[in-house]
RNA sequence: GCGAAAGUGGCGGAAUUGGCAGACGCACCAGACUUAGGAUCUGGCGGGUAAAACCGUGGGGGUUCGAGUCCCCCCUUUCGCACCA
């Protein structure tokens, strides 16, 4: 009780100021307008900068018309990316655009009767104010909206390049169609086999003339290019490369026993194992193979037996229950031979045989096939065992049975049974069959891929026109680049269902040719909205380029993107995309990287109550909601305080709160000690003050504040744990008020304490930039914090004079030591055995070793 | 079925290379200040015990002076792929 004589009764920090009541409010509204009035404070400087330059870039929006929380915790991520990069000193390019072309767009056109245009542009001018309000720093005199004629034209003038090099092209192909929505669907919109906005109508599909991407041309750069992208999450790369799904194997012809159909006398099949040709005993086509037909000839039973199981199949494709179909085949009475052994095997078709993979025909080999083993079961066909895990005569290995479990499928085994290739191993069979093959005539190594081109054609409104116009004398003919773009009309009646709405527009589809200038039909399909998306990012770079689609110098500066940020469900669609544009452009010269982007970062979902918010759910929380009640810095600062930035992150409103203290604390504490310190250089370090004048609570405080300086740096660049960025300066801050009494007391140099709060401000600039910016002048500091340096760490002041040991005995925690640092181990291990707990409990018993570890602990090993 | 990631207090999460498990925050408890407190400040807070001992990172084994961390087996959850020949 006597010393609370020198302190005050009621020490300001323990007192409930009506002045010091932290206000977002008023500090974010006043900041806000002042960043509105200038927005060169988050401009890029132009490319020619001699500054070394950074790109962060987040995933641009769909224009809902709502930013949620999601979007939130993404953009601020990047946001304090890159604000950090700006004060490391780099020129920092941080754009924002919208993916604005759409189907909701025409949906909520139809159910609210506004033109999709307006819709579009009023939800554009509505997030963007919400994510100015959230203080998000961007440049936004790049911004680029992709419905606009500016962006898309250079849509329509890629494809006419694709078109030059035959990388476009088209074809008949199936769509996913929503009777409901009278409209064709992304894959995207397809959920579990039915229409995501009609979740009880299952898509069908519908044959239409398309336009392609042939995104295959770059199948294997892609597919290697993986390989380079370092700084990409393995989860993602593997995705992708299971999305291309380059197989290696061989084509192997069969020809046909008996008559001749026009289709021709053979049937290819793709196989990775020719090693197993010897023990095919079938050949298996899918339903949809064109020989199909030819070989059923005028038998009706067969005809009809094969109708039914193609029905079945587009049943249980509605139903999505294609996976789970039982095996199923009928035998066409025909039969084709072996060019390995001249065998005559029976061939059949078979609903587990997919079209679109390989040749949509395969080689049956039951004892080295699962499907084909559990499909020779349920027929009766045979069973031919080919390969062996050993030599024929050859004992088995321990616990290993006498004869192969079928199927036996390894690939590292011995053939037997299979001519002169019998005795050799798989490898060198593949190799030398394959060979033989070749030689033979009937067969080469090939590679087959899962990846598919891009069928880009939306038979929608609201999407880029595909440039190409249709002419009876000269068939299909490209719109000249001169008379690009090719305008989307407005005022389409969109609400008359089925077809393109485009071609219900006359004005739209008469066209000239412009080859011979007679009538000519205009394409009414427009572009999927993943081609804007696929290089929006380029655009950023020179958004008032109005004669190509951007400056090359331009790109090849900024490019590639340093840090791309968005969410995993990404991960194939946009992101294959992107990288295919990026090759085509590569190959025109446009760009000379090969890649769009070095690092992506996937951020995990934010949940509520252990689901995904959703309004279905009803747990849905809004970012406005939060900022009208806590403000922006705290919802923001809690996004990334919350959980380490890939993982899902359970948003918890009392916790908002108390980051929401948090900052009140820092507030509070500056409002009271900025006056004390203003006047005082702290501007650079620590002024004239040394450590061996301040006192030992002072002296601990600068030490803490380079240790704080260090935690941070670190754990933001080298691990991105932005929720322990936030937690360390937490602890700074909790041991500034454990000094506040000596600082109130006047006991810490002025010099010291201007130091300690302006750097502060510093670390928190890139989390709470109001805060950070209001606390900045409250110091009398001037100028942009994004052109401030980032506080260096000072190792020598980090430094502690004494360091706390614990010691162990037999890996038990028993006492503690503390010594000087860096004390010889020597001195470590005396003190340890000299200390009392440690005496006592090895009393009687016999030291085998003391291990010291310098720094971390002392163990003490007894028996 | 295959592949990947994860499993730590009442909750969100810390522990970066094997070295004091539970930082920081929430919730809760106590105290201070108060006309009042859903404000603020101070302290406590894994289980267990009077206090120790002891037990604790999904379960079971192992390596090690020492394991949340490494190895083997198993369980659970989430995500991705799913007849790809």
């Amino acid at each position: 009780m006597a010393e609370t004589k020198d302190i005050p009764a009621n020490p300001p920090h323990r007192q409930a100021h009506t002045d010091d009541r932290y206000d977002p409010h008023r500090i974010e509204e006043k900041w806000h307008a002042r960043w509105q009035a200038d927005p060169s404070l988050f401009a890029a400087d132009p490319a020619d900068s001699k500054r070394k330059k950074y790109y962060v870039l987040e995933m641009l929006p769909y224009p809902s018309g709502v930013l949620h929380m999601g979007h939130v915790r993404n953009y601020a991520i990047g946001d304090a990316l890159a604000r950090y990069m700006w004060m490391q000193g780099y020129n920092v390019l941080h754009p924002m655009g919208w993916d604005s072309f759409g189907l909701p767009a025409e949906n909520a056109a139809i159910k609210n009767k506004v033109p999709p245009r307006q819709w579009t542009l009023q939800n554009i001018a509505a997030m963007k104010k919400q994510m100015n309000r959230m203080g998000f720093s961007y440049d936004w005199s790049r911004e680029v909206t992709t419905c606009l004629p500016e962006y898309y034209r250079w849509n329509q003038w890629f494809f006419l390049k694709l078109y030059e090099k035959g990388l476009a092209y088209r074809k008949n192909s199936k769509v996913n169609w929503c009777p409901e929505c009278a409209t064709v669907l992304a894959n995207e919109q397809v959920v579990g086999g039915n229409c995501w906005r009609h979740e009880d109508t299952p898509v069908v599909q519908r044959e239409l003339e398309q336009w392609f991407l042939r995104t295959t041309a770059y199948a294997e750069e892609l597919l290697h290019g993986l390989d380079r992208l370092e700084g990409w999450p393995e989860k993602v790369k593997t995705m992708q490369r299971n999305w291309i799904g380059r197989s290696e194997g061989a084509l192997v012809e069969f020809k046909i026993d008996g008559r001749v159909g026009s289709v021709g006398n053979k049937v290819a099949v793709f196989t990775t194992r020719i090693d197993t040709i010897y023990g095919a005993t079938s050949i298996q086509l899918a339903p949809e193979h064109p020989l199909v037909s030819d070989l059923i000839g005028n038998d009706p039973s067969l005809h009809a037996k094969v109708e039914e199981m193609l029905a079945e199949q587009n049943k249980a494709k509605e139903r999505g229950e294609v996976e789970s179909m039982e095996k199923h085949g009928v035998f066409l009475e025909r039969y084709a031979i072996n060019p390995f052994n001249g065998e005559k095997i029976p061939i059949w078709v078979a609903n587990y045989i997919l079209m679109d993979y390989g040749t949509g025909a395969i080689m049956s080999v039951p004892a080295h096939d699962e499907r084909d083993y559990e499909f020779a079961q349920k027929y009766g066909l045979d069973i031919r065992v080919v390969i062996l895990p050993r030599r024929i005569g050859e004992p088995p290995a321990e616990g290993e049975p006498e004869k192969p479990v079928l199927p036996y499928t390894p690939k590292d085994s011995l053939l037997i049974n299979s001519g002169e290739f019998s005795e050799l191993s798989n490898q060198e069979a593949i190799q030398k069959m394959t060979a033989y093959a070749e030689q033979h005539g009937f067969g080469k190594a090939t590679v087959t891929y899962r990846l598919k081109d891009w069928g880009i054609s939306r038979q929608r409104y609201w999407g880029t026109p595909i440039p190409m116009v249709y002419c009876e004398k000269d068939g299909v003919v490209p719109v000249p680049e001169d008379r690009l773009p090719v305008l989307l009309p407005d005022n389409v009646d969109i609400t008359l269902q089925g077809g393109s709405p485009l071609a219900r527009v006359p004005e739209f589809v008469n066209a000239k040719c412009p080859k011979c200038g007679g009538a000519a039909r205009r394409e009414t399909d427009t572009m999927d909205t993943f081609v804007d998306s696929s290089w929006y990012f380029y655009r950023y770079t020179s958004p008032q380029s109005s004669g190509k689609p951007f400056e090359t110098a331009n790109i090849d500066y900024w490019f590639p993107i340093d840090q791309y940020i968005g969410g995993v469900e990404h991960a194939i669609l946009h992101l294959i995309y992107s990288r295919f544009w990026t090759k085509f452009m590569r190959d025109l010269g446009l760009v000379h990287n090969d890649e769009p982007a070095t690092r992506l970062f996937t951020q995990g979902m934010v949940i509520k109550d252990g689901a995904k918010m959703s309004k279905n759910k009803g747990n849905v929380v809004s970012p406005d909601d939060m900022v009208a009640r806590f403000g922006a810095d705290s919802t923001r600062c809690y996004a990334l305080f919350a959980a380490p930035p890939d993982r899902d992150l359970d948003w918890q409103e009392a916790g908002v709160e108390g980051v929401h203290r948090f900052l009140s604390r820092v507030y509070r504490f500056i409002v009271r000690n900025a006056g004390a310190a203003n006047g005082a250089s702290g501007r650079n370090g620590s002024g004239a003050v040394t450590a061996e004048q301040l006192s030992p609570k002072a002296r601990q405080i600068q030490r803490r504040l380079h240790q704080t300086i260090k935690r941070v740096t670190d754990d933001f660049q080298g691990r991105w744990h932005f929720n322990t960025c936030v937690a360390a300066i937490m602890e700074f801050v909790n041991e500034l008020y454990g000094a506040e009494e000596e600082i109130s007391a006047g006991k810490f140099p002025p010099q010291l304490l201007a130091e300690v709060q302006r750097k502060v401000v510093l670390l928190l600039e890139p989390f709470a930039p109001y805060l950070a910016s209001e606390l900045w002048e409250m110091l009398c500091e001037k100028g942009n914090l994004l052109r401030q340096r980032w506080p260096e760490y000072d190792a020598a002041l980090a430094k502690e004079d004494e360091i706390e040991y614990p010691v162990q005995i037999n890996g038990k925690l028993r006492s503690r030591i503390t010594v000087p640092v860096d004390s010889p181990e020597d001195l470590v291990r005396e003190r340890a055995l000299a200390e009392e707990k440690v005496k006592a409990t090895v009393e009687g018993k016999q030291i085998v070793k003391v291990i010291v570890v310098p720094g971390k602990l002392v163990n003490v090993v007894v028996r």
